[in-house]
DNA sequence: CGGTATCCGCGGGGATACTG
DNA sequence: CAGTATCCCCGCGGATACCG
């Protein structure tokens, strides 16, 4: 299904702007890579801080209650000792999953792709300097 | 001075950071957004501006200057006065309209759903609150 | 029209310390 | 273990003015 895309847009889509507000947050790095790492499995609290690698611990909590509050994520407590915490992707979530991996996986294939064109660039830019 | 001295986690996925940093890129809502606009032809520079609606010329300028150094977007300049210039995707950035237009697709198809969370979300925690 | 240059406020997000 | 609270810096991004 396309985007209405029409020819003569006269003003600012509505749409469009409410779109980008949900992308703002979904789009985000940091909750890209959480949907990414419950998209198989529930994780817990820090299993996934250090899954993820190089956020802090204060992203966790905010993208975690952030994805809560779409009704994309469940939290459940388990009253052991210590305290076991297990987040898991709900209806919401679990079928932003699938666009997201694929988002995702797009950029693992084209890891190499993309810093050769960079490269290429950078280089040509030192061309135009001299 | 202070060497930033990375954590260097046994733990870390290196290429989980590779990813994150890019994800940090495409995933940016201006980004994504350009893209889409340009799925399904290209489009000059004021007309994305228009198409978008709400984004400063420099993020513009910015977003499509960063997807050329990518090499995912091609600037064409077409010597008429007044000057017109064109962008349109190329292969990498062709590639990368798919799984991006499946993610904008899916937020279009969940507006409704995510809203209804929310509120469901914030009449939860005025209860609470009481 | 299609940019570039400059200023600047605000909030994203890391670091650290403390709590249940 | 799983958070919350606080401080604080830096860079994202808007506004404005000017250029080819």
């Amino acid at each position: 299904m396309p985007m209405p895309a029409p020819p003569n847009n006269p003003g600012t889509n509505p749409d469009c702007r409410k779109v980008d507000a949900i992308l703002g947050h979904i789009g985000d790095e940091w909750t890209i890579l959480t949907i990414t790492m419950l998209a198989d499995q529930p994780r817990r609290f820090n299993e996934l801080k250090r899954l993820i690698g190089g956020i802090s611990q204060q992203m966790v909590t905010r993208t975690l209650k952030a994805l809560e509050a779409d009704g994309m994520v469940a939290r459940k407590v388990h009253p052991t000792v210590p305290p076991q915490v297990e987040y898991g992707l709900i209806d919401l979530g679990s079928s932003l999953a699938a666009p997201v991996m694929q988002l995702a996986t797009w950029v693992l294939e084209h890891l190499g792709e993309i810093e050769a064109q960079r490269a290429l660039h950078d280089e040509a830019a030192k061309h135009v300097r001299r």
